[in-house]
DNA sequence: GCCTGTGAATCCATTCACAGCT
DNA sequence: AGCTGTGAATGGATTCACAGGC
């Protein structure tokens, strides 16, 4: 029974979260998995996970569980990461480049297929990838030529926001931005926020508080 | 009328948000800021901003709005980010080496003072900002030492758990794990988790959702 | 007996709307 | 008049608790 009525953010999110463990289950074999037990791996509460599936449908079996395999392959399906997404990275300093680099993307689907910055000295260079970094300019002709989907921006802030502005203009209608600041976009397109300092200040405030 | 009654997360997390426009505001000359204004630049509600600030006290002045500097000052100290936090990292792959250099984390007071790694071939190393690779056999020691506190885990994933382990054993109570598996700590520490690939799942979702 | 699927109950977070101060 | 501080109202999200099927 698919219904396809107000899937809250927080139940993608969790579903998102769902998928590594799944990953690792079928790895080591394991044929079935109760929302228990995928519950304790992702520490959220059991009743949260059934309910988080069910949105999408009935994928388990009472009395029994979860077949792995099955779970992992519908969850794909709703995430849309049964296909492998086209990335474009602005900016390659020290952070762009470990981004570019960083295998875990490929593993989950998603590929860096351009490189661009703004710095002469770097254009044209040829990165451990294979791919040759552009000069900015060239964003439009080269996200239709090689379909970039999602644009990853690491440059400095003060180049973030007119550098998210190239980007939708050139079409791409959605940003991982890694620069601290709020990126203005138009009402169509998405910006999803990395911090790591947000996540410093929370956990210093709690050693704070607890620290006496 | 300081209430210690029950802050909620989301608050903490929103009031981490509220800091870097603070800043700019302060730097552009920006004597008050409304919580309408502050709002719009960290777009959430104008009530939301001002409910946040009123668990902590009364920093405003009706009819005028909050002074910025004193806005900031009271925001660090709810945060403890009134001073420089000690952090560690763990594994200076391309990741580990791009962290330890990204300039953002001194500016919001977080700084390393140590660096470890598992691999000969990078124990004794000098990185560019002056810190020497040791060896993680060595935490304990250094910990005392440079009185590290918080842990950043950019090891192996199957490096992770047990890098982990001895980091809450040599004292440390707090971990900011960029490895994308679910670490086990013991109930008094604290981790948080950066997995950028939860957010491009979280795109790529509503991509397809939209993109029909 | 066991574990899923789900309405109902609870809990928490956001927003409204206005009293209160400057 | 203007903007904060906050109780009350709303809206979501989480958890409970049990009916339903293996």
């Amino acid at each position: 029974m698919e219904k396809e009525l107000k899937i809250p953010d927080a139940t993608i999110e969790r579903v998102a979260l769902y998928l590594r463990p799944l990953e690792n289950l079928l790895k080591e074999g394991a044929q079935v998995v109760s929302s228990e037990q995928l519950a304790d791996l992702c520490n959220v509460n059991p009743a949260q996970v059934r309910k988080d599936l069910s949105f999408f449908g009935e994928f388990g079996v009472r009395g029994v569980g979860y077949e792995v395999s099955d779970l992992l392959r519908e969850i794909k399906k709703i995430l849309a990461s049964d296909r492998v997404w086209r990335l474009g990275i602005f900016g390659l300093d020290d952070m762009g480049m470990a981004l570019v680099q960083h295998k875990d993307f490929l593993k989950r689907g998603y590929r860096f297929v351009a490189a661009f910055d703004y710095d002469p000295e770097k254009i044209g260079k040829c990165l451990p990838t294979g791919l040759v970094i552009q000069p900015v300019s060239m964003i439009r002709e080269l996200t239709r030529e090689l379909r970039i989907e999602i644009g990853v921006i690491t440059t400095s802030p003060s180049e973030a926001q007119k550098t998210a502005d190239l980007i939708f203009q050139a079409g791409i209608m959605a940003v991982l931005n890694f620069s601290p600041i709020h990126l203005r976009k138009p009402e169509c397109c998405l910006v999803q926020n990395v911090d790591f300092t947000l996540n410093l200040d929370h956990m210093a405030y709690q050693l704070k508080k607890h620290g006496q």
